[in-house]
DNA sequence: GACCATCATCTAATAAATTAGAAGATTATT
DNA sequence: AATAATCTTCTAATTTATTAGATGATGGTC
């Protein structure tokens, strides 16, 4: 069976996820204004709400509905998105040979 | 000093540094062939020039005159580039805390 | 039930990345 | 020098991600 589509949560998603795993459920509003604290992020309201959405039909996100409005909680832990995005970017860099990486070793200097 | 602008490659101009890193210098017209051949990117010659044109503005690759051509090199290390997009990927996540992730440890695996 | 505040959906504008066509420049060939 | 072949530059179409406005729905309040 071939790899399942995946796809990694983009830039803003990742900050959403982020807010999330910090703490959940949230509301959009919350999610909202932590968007803007903690990310410097000021987004519309309907912006978050748009992004929430996308999130939850990618499969990111839990929704369930309170009162008039729903809360969201992440569906993914923290830690599986990160080695996944990292398996990834290894694999695109490297071809599949994540050691060729360690081997090569000069991280964070520049040659 | 604060952090370079730095700036990783994008999807496209990792498989461009992947042909590169892979052999080099090139010319335009070999660089087309392997991304078709390696990374089943067919794409018409002027799409592979404008790409190489971004990155060598954006300083991924140095460019040299051969004949009427011109052959490319990459100005970047392969582990560099891992290394930063690795850090980045890891700041982005765990908010500068790599070790959190190691910690938390439970990689490729969906809980 | 009418009114107000809050929230969601739909739709679309903007921005960045990717793709390529058309036209100009350069070099070799005759 | 004219012709053809090969490259490049310029410009723009397309796609994906981000952003948000306008409109409609929902629930509480008087």
């Amino acid at each position: 069976m071939a790899r399942s589509e995946s796809e990694h949560p983009t830039e803003l998603e990742l900050e959403i996820l982020k807010v999330l795993w910090n703490e959940s459920p949230l509301p959009v509003r919350e999610v909202r204004a932590r968007l803007a604290a903690e990310a410097d992020r000021p987004l519309a309201h309907s912006s978050v709400i748009t992004m929430l959405n996308i999130m939850h039909r990618k499969g990111f996100l839990r929704r369930r509905k309170n009162g008039k409005s729903f809360l969201f909680t992440p569906k993914v832990k923290k830690e599986c998105v990160a080695g996944s995005m990292m398996g990834d970017l290894l694999s695109r860099v490297f071809e599949g040979s994540p050691s060729a990486m360690v081997l090569g070793s000069q991280f964070t200097r520049n040659g």
